[in-house]
DNA sequence: AATAAATGGGCAATCGATTGCATAATAAAA
DNA sequence: TTTTATTATGCAATCGATTGCCCATTTATT
């Protein structure tokens, strides 16, 4: 589609018989511009509805003040929270945020990744998908000099900054938690252990039954129960087991939890006496399910404002050589009756 | 910060001793290169990493396959399943989608279109922040010939393509089952009536009211309620009439409906059998609240699809003058537990 | 008054990709 | 072999904004 005419710098020139440079430093507040011919400028161009061309600028200066961002679900809670603290402080600094889904599919990633490299974009935020592949997209990502940040879901062989939260910690808080409230058959509903975080989250688990003395059981430990479906069907299992668990606690989310106390209550089983719950990021929801749901706050929105200051802060700044290190925020634990025995 | 070099086509154009526009040709598939040219210049393009800059050639071909959208919030569901739903459909299209917030404020979302005029974005799609405003910055997009889509919540006066639910039919029915399940005294939360969705909700409940004979009690309908804290605080009001009523329609959003909820279970009042509650949005909690929450349908990622398949079907071709027009989706009333009276 | 310094305006090049047009090279037809 | 037609390549200009440098004019200093 073709762009309809609109008002250029030569426009104005034009106009006022001066060059084309001249309306350029008016307009940019340059020191090398008489103030009458300023305001002349200035006033002509707010007549003649011109607005900069950003295409033009940015490619004659070289730079793109754009964050390209990807996260696995646009919808889901804990990612539009982190896109929203985003926002909030690119916002503020001029940038554009473009952002992309990966719908937890790695070809969906790459070709994400590829489309920002060719806005040259300054920096790519990213929280990789759940289905595996090769890394190499990233890597072409710091081949180009694009600051590359991973949060959340990180690739752990690449050198780059990553913000996460320590999940191997809060998972023990948790199980310590459920420990400390008399619950001693504590069952595990995992996510995918190719990804970090769930790997984090399951340590935390064992750290806190190895602390505790209590035995490491492998049918207490369910895979890939990271959706309310699948949280369901996992609980049915472990409640048919022949010692069932006393307590689950849900580390892939909050979504999983719900599916177990749905089964729970649809078994008449009581919910924190007879079985304790825990989720896992904080859902809206958590506050609201009867009983209410103990999970774990990641802090989303200050996370997203945490991941913005960082590069602006650290990585912005082309000539300063920043050590890519690893920003760990404090998950909280959040404890609400699904949890609390008298 | 400026750009570290990397490959352009002139380098590759060096490397095999052939000119600049031919490896332009080869790499954009033209006709008018030989095929050996082109396969030669496709090979030395991935050996040297060559990634095409997007500002060049969209400052080149005079367009920006990028559409920006302004939301009031990001993180709000309705409005992320929208962003999920756009994007799905611009992505198969080579769109890049910028996203902007408001945060329900006027002057921001003059920023936000402003930045996104500057970026020759080819669409914008905005739902309109609560703060009242003058809409001369929406008007300033259609003086550039950058089409403008509006959503839900729409500026009456500008002659744009709009997306809409029908939210008077579907307050009209919410309405009309609560009066069907016997409630025959029935309060409305409203929003701010500058907004046109909450004015038309306002009327669908009148109408259905008139249509059933019932009397028109201002005391029943409460202003500014659409947060959940706002509609406790309304409910807490209704609740201490002589008369209070045995219905309320929380017509702003089922986090005003879940307000409601709250209050009647702090005060002891049995849902649906004393009071009735209807909500607005279908949230995600709305079906796990004790009881569930009935509530209306928006259908929010359809809705963005079908917002995203308007441009590129109606809009992006620039020989065709589409007749703005409405295009209204119906919402549709879902009846949960919090008005089924036995 | 003459000289030096400061100001600010214009010119030309740049950014990287695209594209119209001219024409050289190649292929096909006479 | 010569003529005509086709292919595909190179050149130059373009897109709109920015910026370094030169230099004319103005201002300040001697």
């Amino acid at each position: 589609m073709k762009r309809q005419k609109r008002t250029t710098i030569y426009d104005i020139a034009q106009k006022l018989n001066i060059a084309a440079s001249s309306v350029s430093r008016a307009l940019s507040d340059s020191s090398k511009v008489n103030a009458a011919t300023k305001a002349l400028v200035l006033k002509t161009a707010a007549e003649m509805n011109y607005q900069q061309n950003a295409m033009a600028s940015n490619l004659r200066k070289g730079n793109n003040p754009t964050i390209g961002v990807v996260v696995p679900r646009i919808n889901q809670n804990f990612f539009s929270n982190i896109i929203a603290g985003l926002e909030e402080v690119t916002y503020e600094k001029g940038y554009n945020l473009i952002i992309c889904q990966s719908n937890e599919l790695h070809a969906r990633e790459v070709d994400c990744v590829h489309a920002l490299i060719n806005q040259h974009v300054s920096c790519i935020i990213i929280s990789i998908a759940a289905e595996a592949g090769s890394h190499q997209h990233l890597q072409q990502v710091l081949d180009r000099n694009i600051r590359l940040i991973q949060f959340d879901r990180v690739v752990d062989e690449l050198d780059t900054f990553k913000v996460i939260n320590d999940n191997e910690k809060a998972s023990y808080d948790a199980v310590m938690h459920l420990i400390n409230q008399g619950y001693s058959r504590i069952a595990l509903l995992e996510g995918p252990q190719e990804i970090d975080i769930f790997r984090q989250r399951k340590e935390g688990y064992l750290k806190a039954l190895q602390k505790s003395g209590f035995p490491v059981i492998e049918e207490l430990m369910c895979e890939n129960a990271w959706t309310k479906e699948l949280g369901a069907q996992a609980t049915t299992q472990l409640l048919s087991l022949p010692e069932p668990p006393d307590a689950i606690f849900a580390s892939t989310s909050d979504f999983s939890a719900l599916g177990v106390l749905e089964v729970a209550s649809a078994k008449g089983i009581a919910v924190p006496d007879a079985l304790g719950i825990c989720g896992y990021s904080n859902e809206p929801f958590t506050e609201i399910t009867s009983p209410s749901i103990t999970t774990i706050d990641q802090f989303s929105i200050s996370m997203g404002k945490a991941i913005a200051d960082l590069y602006f802060q650290e990585l912005e700044s082309s000539d300063l050589n920043a050590e890519p290190r690893v920003v760990s925020i404090k998950p909280e634990l959040i404890i609400r009756k699904s949890t609390t025995r008298n």
